[in-house]
DNA sequence: ATCAAATTTCAGAAAATACTGAAAATTCGG
DNA sequence: CCGAATTTTCAGTATTTTCTGAAATTTGAT
């Protein structure tokens, strides 16, 4: 590994227990993502020198957050694996299992809890709250859904526009005065 | 506890590591969260029997997130916590804390690697997807800043109009022809 | 200033999580 | 099929994180 190299896998497993990830998942998904070519198991377990076992984990974790693809070389039984590069791409794919993983389970829970008849005042006021966090939790999600079907470039073109999107609002008001909200 | 907050308080304790923070801290927000009135520590420790120092901790932890308020009640020297009720303003705190705290580390370490002049051409390649990442963390961070600008309305407008903000760029592009991009 | 109430700190215990090595299972070329 | 190469599993160990209780500190009413 050159310095370079080494100091970005060790900041990724710096930062991995904040991102929900440990530390090896996050150092192998860092190797993989700037190496020029696919890694198998073994390069990167004596790269980082961890063991067989731990990086197989780790790349079975990394596979099911979809960051990293199985590729196969002609001749070679091992499996390699590299990372897409295209970072709107990788933005999407996290995007979309944060919300799987992080957002669903809740958003299910809170629809229960508001099917429930309260038994009390103190009932009543946490299922307005709670009704006020689905909601929002909803929004988002059906945010992301719809995000997710936009092509990066005007994905892109939208956060570049940033806060001058409220004016576009604005504008559009004045076109189809009719339309509420 | 009433059932329903049991519920509550107990899926928020479970998810808690997903969102990268602890059990413990997980609960006494959701309880707080949900409570008609400010709790005193004492009343959270015997609630969800904790120690009274865990309970501390998780406090602290709490305020450095901005999720939970101190206040005062006249004539009690205790403590007494409540939490923002309006969902875009958690939200909002959210987006903010999660940004210092999990892109910019990265944003400065991507900075100054590529400052480095590469000494291979796997270096080369490196910095090149060091350089995407960068710059799509940098372009989704200042794009949270000028949200963060936005009041609640906006926001759930734009929220609501999902995909279809594609058509009103289209739209912009027409009206404005000049405009690049 | 005093002192009791309240909060915080922190060292060590308990619990949870990550990691390893050996053994089992799978895969695929021959 | 056979068997070597490769990957996976898993029980046990190591490490990290969380939690507690006791002691120290802070707070504010008197």
């Amino acid at each position: 590994m050159t310095p370079l190299v080494h100091a970005f896998v060790a900041h990724f497993g710096e930062m991995g227990s904040r991102w929900g990830i440990n530390r090896t998942v996050g150092q192998i998904y860092a190797l993989i993502f700037v190496s020029p070519r696919p890694l198998c198991a073994d390069e990167i377990a004596e790269t980082l020198s961890y063991s067989r076992s731990n990086v197989s984990m780790g790349l079975k974790e990394l596979q099911s957050w979809r960051l990293v693809k199985l590729r196969h070389m002609p001749g070679d039984r091992r499996e390699y694996f590299d990372a897409p590069t295209d970072a709107w791409e990788i933005f999407r794919t996290l995007a979309e299992e944060r919300r799987r993983r992080e957002m669903e389970p809740t958003l299910s829970m809170l629809r229960s809890a508001l099917l429930e008849t309260p038994s009390s005042e103190e009932d009543r006021v946490a299922q307005e709250r709670m009704k006020g966090m689905h909601d929002l939790i909803e929004l988002m999600s059906n945010w992301f859904d719809d995000v997710q079907r936009l092509d990066a470039q005007t994905l892109a073109k939208l956060m570049r526009m940033g806060a001058r999107v409220q004016k576009l609002l604005e504008l559009t008001g004045q076109l189809k005065p009719g339309t509420k909200e």
